[in-house]
DNA sequence: TGCGCTAAACCGACCAGTCGGTATCATCTT
DNA sequence: AAGATGATACCGACTGGTCGGTTTAGCGCA
């Protein structure tokens, strides 16, 4: 079990209220009152407040990494099937309120790609590493269906792009259900472009 | 011609500036800076930041609207034709620096859905907006190519997510190439979505 | 006694927004 | 024609408050 020192607590504050008001409209004041811990301690394990959001970045990136690592998708046998259930996967999560389904890296890359370089390298290595996970069944899954024209990278990125830009249609929408009709669509890319290709 | 008032000497001032920082970021006196106006001025034409946000997302819905409006596109006779023609000018436009062809309302609502409704509303009239002007013809394709299992709205706000998201990704990876990837892959969604179905 | 950690007062920089004032110009009055 | 009036555009010093970050004093456990 994770310690719940004042290092995480302060860290699970930031996931919460980053992705709900972004990373400069969440002050540092703030996040240790939601953590309940004081000013103090928070630039005793972090620096600078970049420091956090770096280490934000990670931590993100190792939660929801171990959420999708022990998920039953892995069990299809068909890699199609995998990448499908991955899918459906992402589309039950978009569940509840906004700030609980959307990401934190993708929220926060926007305000900061341009201002903090390490940031932004923390929330790329969290988008890309997860989108590497999905490579092997991609890659099976041309093999076996014999896709051609693309690279398991280059799709993995395109399923976390579209997945970001539901996110956008939600926020801008104020509604969860454009995030879903976002992925129904990136359901349907994946089907027809393994099951058409076939017919050729 | 557009006449070169104090006002709109700022708004183009707010696109640039909020483009490269975001919202938040993008402090009042470094817009009048920038637009080479007086604080007193900004105060004068918006009666506060938010209105300024607000007035940016509707003139960014007129220049961009202008821009597609006027595009070449709209000359092919297909249907299908349009909507790729589309597709490829939005990769078109992927050019230069990623402030310069990243969205403004896409940039804005991820830091302002939660704490500005007036703005968030701002943002998504002007993706939706943008969207609608791609439905009719997508409705033609449709029933031409006797698509079905989704509607013109639909297809085009998964468009405007993929979009959204190729610009989430080039900003992480601080690489416009990244975009282009996404893009080229909604054009085969399109391509291969019309283009199959009739051979069920 | 010493050390990892916490607490809260404190600091200068910067923030959005205010306010008193000037400049310009079209309209009305005489 | 000349002067008065009022609306609009613009200016920049100023304010109260918040920001990220520092400092100093103390707590709890070895």
């Amino acid at each position: 079990m994770m310690k719940l020192t004042a290092r995480t607590k302060i860290l699970d504050a930031a996931l919460g209220a980053i992705r709900e008001t972004g990373y400069r409209a969440a002050s540092v004041d703030e996040l240790c009152a939601a953590a309940g811990v004081a000013k103090g301690s928070f630039f005793h394990h972090f620096k600078t407040k970049e420091a956090l959001a770096v280490a934000a970045a990670a931590y993100w990136g190792e939660t929801t990494g171990e959420l999708f690592e022990h998920a039953d998708y892995h069990r299809h046998d068909d890699p199609l099937d995998r990448i499908l259930a991955y899918i459906d996967l992402r589309k039950e999560l978009v569940r509840g309120d906004i700030p609980e389904f959307t990401c934190l890296v993708g929220t926060m890359v926007q305000e900061v790609y341009h201002s903090s370089p390490p940031i932004r390298d923390a929330c790329w290595r969290s988008i890309s590493g997860h989108a590497q996970t999905l490579e092997a069944d991609i890659a099976e899954a041309m093999e076996k269906f014999k896709v051609s024209g693309t690279t398991p990278e280059s799709l993995a990125l395109y399923m976390q792009a579209s997945i970001q830009g539901a996110f956008i249609l939600a926020k801008a929408a104020n509604d969860a259900g454009a995030a879903i009709n976002v992925i129904d669509h990136l359901r349907r890319y994946i089907e027809i472009l393994f099951t058409n290709e076939q017919k050729k």
